[in-house]
RNA sequence: GCCGAGAUGGCCCAGCCCGGUAAGGCGCGAGCCUGGAAAGCUCGUGGCGGCAACGCCUCGGGAGUUCGAAUCUCCCUCUCGGCGCCA
């Protein structure tokens, strides 16, 4: 959520930005409109309340007709604030929907375009190796394998979900481990919390309502299903003032994420896109000053795991219109995958500003008697997990159907070094 | 799920029965005092609108009664305790 200062004061660079990040409709007008006569009525209504209390000190005091005479016009004046009030909750809940809708303002450094054809690739590491076959493909390696069922994944919770079975649950919990320990190196402090979370969490951090069609709605209790350990971890400090000596602080966090990838047809052939994955997260609350550096590092200890696993990635630097509503930077990490001889996004890491703590306030005390302000959010993933497995199955795949297993992940498979 | 008790400024806590300017303490800050410090004293310490004087709001959230609600009525949320159920 923006600063509605900063809305109001310079309106026409919001209407700039929004063309920048291809956001049609946005609510910016209704909000002019409507926080124009908010402002009005607020005005007005302070007014007459102070009429009020002024005469209802006085009241008390007097007697007979005068007094009679005073409660009757206050009746008067009550009738007027209560229509008022009832006015400006209106135009507090259009406000407020719109100004959620209002996506953050890009940094500087942000590219401005269209779609992901826009996206500035920063760089490309490692070293793709040279196959004597024809690589195959994530499923195939697989099912040859038996170690992804993804019939049986649709039997039990439908279309868009699998089933680890022996070597493929195995890795995925070496992976989690690695993943874990290495943020841990890094000095981030390992949280597991809640995979169910309140309308308040997704309102905080961004996802609601602009992606709640995305999401898993529990309707009986209206809760939502953890669509990415960032809301869970973020709100672990809702409302929270810290003391600057605090920060930084960083968090990392294994947990299942669901998306309902609605409107998006799965990929039943294998687990690109999937309504149930499991992922690492690392999220910081930070002080607002430097924090565009501080995502520099992020992103370095998201790359640190695709290094650890020697798989050849690229770092792309998301344009204007293909960055998330809540997010002022971001950077994606893609893993090249030999079978299908593409990109895969295996993790995102952005740059909040103050966006996701103003809707969550979360705050920091720069000195002991000086004003709270709002500090600033990151996160990023590192990295989800189908789209790790797929690029080692794709890249460590061998020509006799076995997979070697990265040499990092060795001592969490109790130094097995192949599957199959 | 049932019964009971609670929610008051950064933190603690009074006020509620019986409606009339939200008291006090802690912490933190500024000032006075002091050779310096402690103690003491004074002031400040949430949000919104003008952005200066000022005004309004704020007692978990919402609705109602009233000239006037922290206080009375109703609904909801959360916390704690007891009972029940249970991996």
């Amino acid at each position: 959520m923006l600063d509605v200062n900063i809305i109001r004061q310079d309106p026409e660079s919001i209407r700039q930005m929004l063309r920048n990040r291809n956001y049609s409709d946005t609510k910016l007008e209704a909000f002019l409109n409507a926080d124009a006569e908010w402002r009005m009525l607020t005005e007005k209504g302070n007014a007459l309340r102070k009429q009020r209390n002024d005469v209802s000190s006085l009241i008390p005091k007097l007697t007979g007709t005068e007094k009679t005479k005073r409660i009757d016009e206050m009746r008067l004046v009550s009738d007027e604030i209560k229509s008022i009030d009832s006015r400006l909750t209106e135009l507090d809940t259009i406000r407020e929907e719109c100004v959620l809708n209002i996506p953050n303002i890009p940094h500087g450094s942000v590219p401005i375009g269209k779609d992901a054809d826009d996206n500035v690739i920063v760089g490309e590491y490692g070293t793709r190796k040279k196959f004597k076959f024809r690589p195959k493909e994530h499923f195939e390696i697989a099912e040859a394998l038996d170690i992804i069922d993804f019939n049986r994944g649709v039997k039990v919770a439908g279309s868009g979900f699998y089933v680890l079975k022996g070597d493929g649950a195995r890795l995925e919990r070496a992976l989690i481990n690695y993943m874990l320990d290495m943020h841990q190196d890094q000095g981030y402090k390992e949280v597991f919390t809640p995979v169910v979370v309140t309308k308040n969490a997704v309102i905080g951090t961004g996802q609601y309502p602009n992606l709640k069609d995305d999401m898993y709605w529990l309707e009986r209790d209206d809760m939502w299903l953890n669509p990415t350990a960032e809301v869970p971890v973020t709100n672990l400090h809702q409302d929270e003032i810290f003391e600057k000596s605090e920060l930084p602080i960083s968090y990392t966090a294994y947990l299942p994420s669901f998306r309902r990838e609605a409107g998006k047809h799965s990929d039943t052939r294998g687990i690109v896109r999937v309504h149930e994955f499991n992922k690492v997260e690392m999220v910081k609350f930070v002080h607002p000053d430097g924090s565009f550096d501080v995502l520099e590092k992020l992103r370095n200890d998201a790359e640190d795991i695709v290094r650890g696993l020697e798989l050849p990635y690229r770092v792309l630097l998301l344009c204007t219109g293909d960055m998330g509503f809540a997010a002022a930077k971001c950077y994606d990490i893609e893993l090249y995958a030999p079978g299908r001889d593409g990109w895969l996004e295996a993790s995102s890491c952005s740059c909040f500003t103050d966006f996701q703590a103003r809707r969550a306030k979360i705050k920091f005390r720069p000195e002991p008697h000086l004003k709270s302000e709002f500090i600033h959010t990151l996160n990023g993933s590192g990295l989800a997990l189908p789209r790790t497995m797929v690029a080692i199955l794709e890249n460590y795949q061998n020509e006799d159907g076995t997979v070697t297993i990265p040499e990092v992940l060795r001592p969490y498979m109790r130094n097995q070094n192949t599957m199959g």
